[in-house]
DNA sequence: ACATTTATTGCATTCGAATTCAAATGTCAC
DNA sequence: GTGACATTTGAATTCGAATGCAATAAATGT
């Protein structure tokens, strides 16, 4: 049985039936009108200093907080930027949400987050984020050109992180120098035969990665190069790992930090080999899982924080000005040298 | 003299100027009134089939979407549950955000993401919260008591992820349980000289697990537990091992993975021991880390995908009916044996 | 045919803050 | 005291969709 709600009752006795006060409640019990509440919070508001101290401690003693809702209607800025990642990215990369959060949130901005479980589901997140009208967006997602051209016909600016696509804004780490760096210093060592673990065919930076340690080796000299591919988890890394094996190779490039230490568990646990006595493992990353003591990974770590905070300028920079033009940042990683790998001083 | 801008004709004109098309420029169109328009869009509506048929085909020849701003301001709902996690549980648990993430927008709802750097932040959290209006909120993060009265007295639902507070809906692991087992079966492997590896003092879970494991230890007659406290951190977890290693301990219980993975390598890396042969090490989490191969902890694994739906089926439920009363719903663990610690089949 | 119910429809108002415009007040110089 | 000017102020309008209400049209009953 519903017990009898008094809702209707109190509606007209204002404030009283526990609604947010409003700007009005504010103006009634300072005596003011509603535009000089409105403008106590603004920043360049022209309001006699006596009075706005009034406002703000009757704004303050009855709890008044300007409704986000109402201030973005009219104003149209929500101060709101959608981050879009894929639930697989977050998995490898708390560390980028967690950055590109924490940097928003000091510019003033909330994280409308949007977690795809697959890429399918863009369009339908494109939809909310035309809904929301919301400020910008960061996509660690990849964008179809269609997809991209939505987002200048909605006049909203997008930052792609570790994509590309022509006409946006993105910031990348550089796979093919890396890519480069790593194979190059791996046949500076000495190594000749060689497996490649690369990732899902539909996954840009998996496949620019690809390509760029099979041109490096190819470089070297070497173009024989069995390839499995895995889907970045650890079991299909050490899958791969397995699988390979049967090819006799001795120095393993895997496009991601968590197939290669699957491919360094199943080299060890599964094969029975040393690593890198036996066989030289390389990942691409530098996530946290490659700084275990247990795996000390050869990789080339992504300057994570510089990357978030060139996003967020890149971003802010085309919110406060729509007619900027999208920018695009490629920066460097950083080869860290683990104990997985027989790797040389330098390249050669 | 005024400059000839020409928004006010555009208004009934219409779109021209690269704005979205709102209700107006639908019915306009389509020749009927905009509640006819916001008619077509509300699910139990009265409207003529054929004029529905007629607007729908206008909205979706010029592209119109609702503003998910106006309706929120107009029916107070926003469809938006915050979600609150500190970045250290993200960088942990990223499943816990993806799998509420998925399920929140399964239900129809977005997530403004608030990730803390600090705790201290909660409230400058909470504000913006109540300025957003949303229509929930899942906390990873602790509330004071004082916090939890903001939330009842704003009629914001909000549900704690692994946390508690009177008064607050809650979902959590249950910590005693999993550490008396734990406990319970190194002690029937004959355990008897204890090291404990503990969290931050004012970390609700870090405490709650330490309690647990400490009163199960006293049951079973262990009374002298050195302990060093750590910081959920890998590299914490290692020190604290280092450390602990002088008082002789032959079983070390960590109150999270991480630290607990930190430990083995200690043990293995910088102190030269074999786990679990000479020393036997147990976390607490199930993450995912602790599945490596290298380290095959031996965990209690919480149920995250259980906890996440509970967590969201008991906001919505909340959410729908403002006068249900906050629920707690305790889960139990999974104890894994994985081959970082001996211990017994029961814990008799 | 007429009364009565039922389903559609549009008008007008509402949500809560920002902003334009013009009126009101205050300041200063001479 | 007067005019020129800057600063405050509030009334009215705006953002875009939802909804109560009354009017209308259509369907049903007798």
């Amino acid at each position: 049985m519903p017990k009898p709600r008094s809702t209707k009752k109190l509606k007209s006795a204002g404030m009283e039936d526990g609604r947010r006060p409003t700007s009005y409640d504010v103006a009634r019990i300072a005596g003011v009108s509603q535009s000089a509440v409105s403008r106590c919070f603004a920043p360049n508001a022209s309001i006699a200093p006596a009075k706005r101290e009034l406002i703000l401690k009757v704004a303050a003693e009855i709890g008044y907080k300007p409704n986000a809702l109402a201030q973005a209607l009219i104003s149209r800025r929500t101060n709101i930027v959608a981050v879009i990642i894929s639930a697989r990215t977050n998995f490898y990369y708390p560390e980028v949400l967690a950055e590109l959060g924490a940097r928003l949130s000091d510019k003033d901005f909330r994280v409308l987050l949007f977690a795809l479980s697959q890429e399918s589901e863009v369009d339908g997140v494109l939809d909310q984020i035309w809904r929301h009208s919301v400020d910008g967006v960061i996509s660690a997602a990849r964008l179809s050109p269609a997809q991209v051209a939505q987002f200048t016909e909605h006049r909203v600016p997008v930052v792609l992180y570790n994509r590309v696509a022509s006409g946006a804004a993105s910031v990348r780490c550089d796979s093919v120098e890396g890519e480069r760096d790593l194979v190059g210093r791996l046949l500076a060592a000495g190594h000749r035969r060689f497996g490649l673990i690369s990732g899902p065919q539909d996954n840009y930076v998996a496949e620019e990665r690809r390509g760029a340690a099979l041109m490096a080796l190819m470089q070297g000299g070497v173009t024989q190069v069995p390839e499995v591919r895995g889907d970045f988890t650890y079991e299909s890394g050490r899958a791969a790992m397995r699988e390979l094996h049967a090819s006799g190779c001795e120095a393993v490039v895997s496009v991601n930090d968590m197939m290669a230490i699957g491919a360094m568990d199943a080299a060890r646990i599964d094969l029975g080999l040393s690593v890198p006595q036996d066989l030289s493992i390389v990942g691409f990353d530098g996530s946290g899982a490659s700084r275990l003591g247990a795996y000390d990974l050869t990789t080339v770590r992504q300057p994570v924080r510089r990357m978030t905070d060139a996003a967020i300028e890149l971003l802010v920079k085309r919110i406060e000005d729509a007619s900027a033009p999208p920018e695009q940042r490629l920066f460097s990683g950083s080869l860290e040298r683990g104990s997985s790998a027989r790797i040389a001083e330098q390249s050669d």
